[in-house]
DNA sequence: TTTGATGCAAATGTTTTGCATGCAA
DNA sequence: TTGCATGCAAAACATTTGCATCAAA
């Protein structure tokens, strides 16, 4: 990767999100990076989630309640968002290849792929 | 529906989102208004943007790229994002029920929905 | 007349950015 | 030594909200 060089700070935040199964926010990486590394700024940590998101290092997931959360695992998965407690769940399932032939039919453009975003309740908010 | 009335402003509102097949954010709604109600305010704007999707009447979509956008019919169907010229297009394909139930597999709480979005070229950008 | 809706402006929340300094290579 | 990364603070955006006034019912 030219021109980018290492910084500890960039290693922290990779180092959190690898460690949780949350899917934290901006804000929430911040807190927790700052445990360790007192000074470093909310600044930074968005131009590193930005630099980590680009080079496919991280998953950045929009969920479309107010922030943007970050996903340690790149690898492709999909998400689930409870909408008692707003957590956001891994599910496991197989990638969704057909879909993209389904829309792709009577669509004169070109389907590169998907974002999918379940709902529902978690299994704590079921009960 | 207890509580709401009239307004020309949301109307206007209503009419424009009707009329095109754009899916315009809320500052393209507040534009095109402003051509009939030369007056009214974002705020305004933003207030029944909000009130017509609670009501169902309106569908807002969230595309990850900085505003949400609208739609003026409220039928769920699913969209494409062009990563080209970032127009958002509908797609004419039916109601993908099945994958709630691959996510709903081996997952401890309750699916009960889904958002889709597609990518890529748009039938303008892919030449 | 009553109560919800509006216009305006200020406030909020999230994310980005300019710049002087710090640190990796 | 060179240039990317950082911390800090200000700026940029998108959206919401308080309040006095307006208008629908």
């Amino acid at each position: 990767m030219a021109g980018v060089k290492f910084s500890r700070q960039r290693q922290a935040i990779m180092d959190y999100l690898c460690s949780t199964k949350e899917h934290p926010t901006a804000e929430t990486v911040y807190t927790n990076v700052r445990l360790h590394y007192p000074n470093v700024s909310l600044g930074t940590v968005y131009r590193n989630l930005n630099l980590l998101a680009e080079e496919g290092e991280i998953l950045r997931l929009t969920c479309g309640d107010g922030s943007d959360r970050f996903d340690g695992n790149p690898k492709p998965h999909y998400h689930f968002l409870c909408n008692g407690c707003q957590r956001v769940l891994d599910l496991a399932m197989e990638p969704l290849n057909h879909i993209d032939i389904l829309a792709a039919a009577g669509f004169d453009g070109i389907i590169e792929g998907h974002t999918v975003l379940f709902h529902g309740k978690c299994p704590d908010c079921k009960k």
